[in-house]
DNA sequence: CGGTCCTTTGATGGTATTCAATACACGTGG
DNA sequence: CCACGTGTATTGAATACCATCAAAGGACCG
């Protein structure tokens, strides 16, 4: 980490935003603002290894974190992906136990970060604080057994297609958006080979979407649900 | 479910070795009792089904719980597979939301039911079963990102490998033991065809693995790490 | 304008799924 | 205790899918 500061105003505002804090009654809010310190990520910094102690829970407030495992071998498979708002390593918060995985900002990102040990202290004496914790993880649970069910029932196309529809607004009319993140980011997302992903893309150049750097244009949603 | 009823002294047991109630303090337990209800469920009898509205927390008692997704064309991928002392749905325990997935009992089973909000009322008094809650969600998210990267970085032979040996004691020495279910479940859990878990397993042969019905006998843990 | 990194495209091989048919295990009832 | 039948497991052959390697094309930033 770079520099470590107290949250100011801006920092605040997204914090209140954010999943972990945006449902706490105002002390709970309070008591963890006491103990945020702010960090600035350059691209690629480590947060933290697999197999570390586990002494600290991380907020992204801006850019994008990826964690990953690691083969014996070198192999990287990502695990997930955090954008502004989400709670990392949310499932080491209980156990006082080790980082199951790597983090890493994938790019220039702005992370709070809380010390895990008093963390777990105002959770013992704040329900509200321990709810929203296992709120957070409910939700990135339900995040993983989605992505477990995908990579196993659908293939590369369809798994592209269903992320550009869960991008799209739910009226079946065209639309254009960007992507929030580089293609190589995605691929690793998606559990896809950067080169299975851009593939993916040009077969579905086919049925009405089309790619031109981050700017998807997508002509038929409905023909995207029926790949 | 065939019959409710309240837990008698061979189910309180149980329950307070379960995941759940095992770390939680005396009051605690004694409030999750008297709101438990126990059911048997003969094999292939549904929990509850992916987009029902959830109401009801499940732990089980004995047997197990297989937890899947479907295909719009009724293909399934399993996606977490709990025993005994296992909390089940814990991904939807705070969203008043809906099951994610569709529950299923793999063998005649024994489980624990409790009512979603009266659990959520005793957790908001109680920050010890919001941890306990929290906990139970912590270790399930991190078995299930060590699914999906296990799933993207290894062979079905080295999964499987990893399997067996995960079921062996530490050490390095010829060991026997018995499959705790029957092999197409496993193959789902490891998200493999049968065909697959059948084929990994000949291929295992080859390097000391032996399998007959359900009795597996590993003759060399070490060559099977190298895999 | 030049370099670096990201992305695309092509060719190939390994790996798992699918379908189909046979063999086996287990529980049931005779 | 044995015979039977159902569901489970194995094996084989064909196919589909994706990773990997290699090389060329493009984007973006200094």
């Amino acid at each position: 980490m770079n520099r470590l500061m107290k949250p100011g105003a801006r920092e605040r505002e997204t914090l209140l935003n954010s999943g972990l804090l945006s449902a706490l009654g105002v002390e709970s809010v309070a008591a963890m603002m006491e103990i945020a310190a702010i960090g600035n990520l350059p691209a690629r910094q480590m947060l933290f290894r697999e197999g570390e102690p586990a002494d600290m829970l991380h907020c992204v407030l801006s850019g994008y974190v990826r964690v990953y495992k690691l083969d014996p071998d070198g192999r990287e498979a990502d695990v997930e992906l955090y954008g502004p708002g989400d709670l990392i390593g949310a499932s080491v918060v209980l156990d006082a136990g080790r980082y199951r995985a790597t983090a890493q900002a994938a790019e220039p990102s702005l992370i709070a970060r809380f010390d895990l040990k008093r963390v777990r202290d105002i959770a013992a004496r704040r329900p509200d604080l321990a709810m929203a914790l296992a709120k957070a993880l409910s939700g990135q649970l339900a995040r993983a057994f989605a992505s477990l069910a995908d990579d196993r029932l659908h293939t590369a196309p369809q798994r592209v297609a269903r992320y550009l529809l869960a991008q799209c607004p739910a009226e079946d009319k065209a639309t254009s958006f960007r992507l929030p993140y580089q293609k190589s980011l995605l691929a690793g997302k998606l559990g896809l080979a950067p080169e299975a992903l851009s593939r993916a893309f040009s077969m579905l150049r086919g049925h009405g979407v089309n790619v031109r750097g981050r700017l998807v244009h997508i002509g038929d949603p409905e023909a995207l649900r029926r790949i």
